[in-house]
DNA sequence: GGCCAGGTCCAAT
DNA sequence: ATTGGACATGGC
């Protein structure tokens, strides 16, 4: 059955497709098919409303966090000019509650590679191995479960390359428990907790608590980071990751993760500054 | 063809 | 605590 929710000041396309994601497709109609855990769905926005099927409201809601409130974010975040062009460039952006196990398994395989390598990289993996869905004409296979993995020799077969021990040492950890108990830890001992995982340090334990556990104040530092908030805020200056990430404590507290996804998306789609060679011509 | 990609791990300062 | 190199693969 299909229903219809309300979410006003929300951009969907932009919110799939920022990067924090990468189970969806868009459908020749306009529509875009998600799989989200065991659960594929096909689901549309028109104006202020989410159109979907093969997916209860409850978990629309929880998938797209449509229960939370942004708006005080946005207006903390807006004082600070330097923001704003990300801001006003990412309108309707919001992060997504992801599977934990899946948003691990994702930005293990994310390490050193790109967006498209890491669709096809998941998508490989849960072709392999996981479930056949299907709603309507739409078809798909659910990502496996920790104890579905594939063994390291397989995911090297579809290319995951050094990520492939990572991911399969991941698996077995991941398979007693331990991604549940971090829902409910504070940030830094459910930080600690997550980089347990082989493959899972500082980076990719904030975009899994950002991605799939909802802490807006995680902020993954990445290259793309690193280099923007230094272009931004320390222009010809070197710093840690570690002073980085203190740096955005500060600055944005509660919403540096909010902060950080802009801020990548930003970075990413705007045109790069010219570079001194040009400039010199 | 070398460099870099949503890094992590390990060893050596 | 910080730093350098190895680690697979692919795109430009």
């Amino acid at each position: 059955m299909p229903v219809s929710v309300r979410a006003p000041g929300f951009d969907l396309a932009l919110s799939l497709a920022s990067g924090q994601f990468f189970r969806w497709s868009r459908q020749e109609d306009g529509s875009f098919a998600v799989v989200r855990g065991p659960v594929l769905f096909r689901v549309r926005q028109t104006g202020d409303l989410l159109r979907a099927e093969g997916v209860d409201e409850a978990l629309l809601r929880e998938f797209f966090a449509l229960d939370q409130d942004l708006r005080p974010a946005l207006r903390a975040l807006r004082r600070d000019e330097r923001l704003r062009p990300a801001l006003d460039a990412c309108r309707g952006l919001r992060i997504l509650r992801q599977d934990p196990w899946e948003c691990v398994a994702a930005f293990i395989t994310s390490i050193a590679s790109n967006i498209p390598r890491i669709t096809r990289n998941v998508a490989d993996i849960a072709a392999a191995t996981g479930r056949p869905l299907q709603l309507g004409g739409l078809k798909a296979y659910a990502f496996p479960r920790p104890g579905e993995m594939p063994e390291e020799a397989a995911l090297r077969e579809m290319k995951l390359g050094f990520r492939a021990a990572y991911l399969a040492r991941a698996a077995r950890l991941a398979a007693s428990g331990l991604l549940e108990d971090v829902a409910h830890l504070p940030y830094d001992e459910a930080k600690r907790a997550l980089m347990v995982l082989p493959g899972v340090a500082e980076k990719v334990a904030d975009c899994v608590l950002l991605f799939a556990y909802g802490r807006l104040n995680a902020f993954p530092v990445d290259t793309w980071i690193r280099k923007t908030t230094l272009r931004l805020f320390f222009p010809r200056r070197r710093m840690s990751d570690r002073r980085l990430r203190a740096f955005a404590a500060e600055r944005w507290g509660g919403y540096a993760g909010y902060a950080q996804q802009v801020l990548y998306h930003w970075s990413r789609s705007a045109p790069a500054p010219a570079s001194p060679a040009l400039v010199r011509a």
